[in-house]
DNA sequence: ATCCCGAGGG
DNA sequence: CCCTCTGGAT
């Protein structure tokens, strides 16, 4: 298992390989951000930038978006995937917006975690990106590298991730790391054929190691 | 554990 | 063709 000095090196390395991590979802508000992180499920960022624009379009606000028809929203965000459930989901979350929460989104994990297809991830996302609440997103890419890293064991659950970075990370770095890990897994330590040749990160990676050998 | 589900890359 | 994508609900 890595240890702690060795992971805060390799961050330091991944900071320098990115400088400008950022969320890459394109929103203009912080409830068109919520919507964009709920189509981001198991969808590529560009997928979803390319639909939202007509969705925002007709359905800027969650007082709109509430009313919509769910037909309409489908065959907006058809392209993304999972368009069914996401659909329901999001108008459903529009509803609970103004019904249940005075038209704002909740600075609470745990209540926006209450709106349908808003887990533990997409909440903590929406907290760092649209108000800058410390917390740790992780997803496939954080989950990837941080296996690969070996900062956790192979079997560990996201929660356990999460909680291992949260310990080994300051709180004031927790949004930004959790942003240069994505793009380090998006853009490098890829799921399929990682850089592992050009990588930085060589030296201080098992994974790697492996890899190279042959 | 399984389902949802289209687009893009290799 | 097969794999992956800022997962969540059942």
């Amino acid at each position: 298992m890595l240890s702690k000095a060795n992971f805060l090196k390799i961050l330091d390395i991944i900071a320098e390989m990115f400088p400008r991590a950022h969320g890459e979802l394109r929103s203009d508000t912080p409830f068109q951000m919520l919507i964009a992180v709920i189509l981001s499920a198991q969808a590529t960022d560009k997928g979803v930038n390319k639909a939202t624009p007509a969705l925002f379009a007709k359905y800027p606000d969650s007082k709109s978006l509430a009313l919509a028809d769910i037909s309409d929203v489908e065959s907006l965000i058809k392209t993304i995937g999972l368009y069914h459930s996401k659909a329901k989901n999001i108008i459903r979350t529009a509803e609970m917006l103004e019904t249940d929460f005075g038209g704002e989104l909740p600075h609470d994990k745990d209540l926006l975690q209450k709106l349908p297809g808003v887990g533990r991830k997409t909440a903590n996302v929406v907290l760092g990106d649209a108000f800058g609440i410390p917390g740790i997103a992780v997803d496939t890419h954080v989950e990837r590298v941080s296996k690969r890293l070996q900062l956790v064991k192979q079997s560990a659950t996201v929660t356990e991730v999460e909680d291992k970075l949260m310990k080994v990370v300051p709180e004031s770095e927790w949004v930004v790391t959790h942003h240069r890990l994505i793009f380090f897994g998006r853009y490098h330590c890829t799921a399929r054929s990682p850089k592992c040749t050009l990588c930085p990160v060589l030296p201080y990676c098992k994974f790697g190691e492996k890899l190279s050998i042959q």
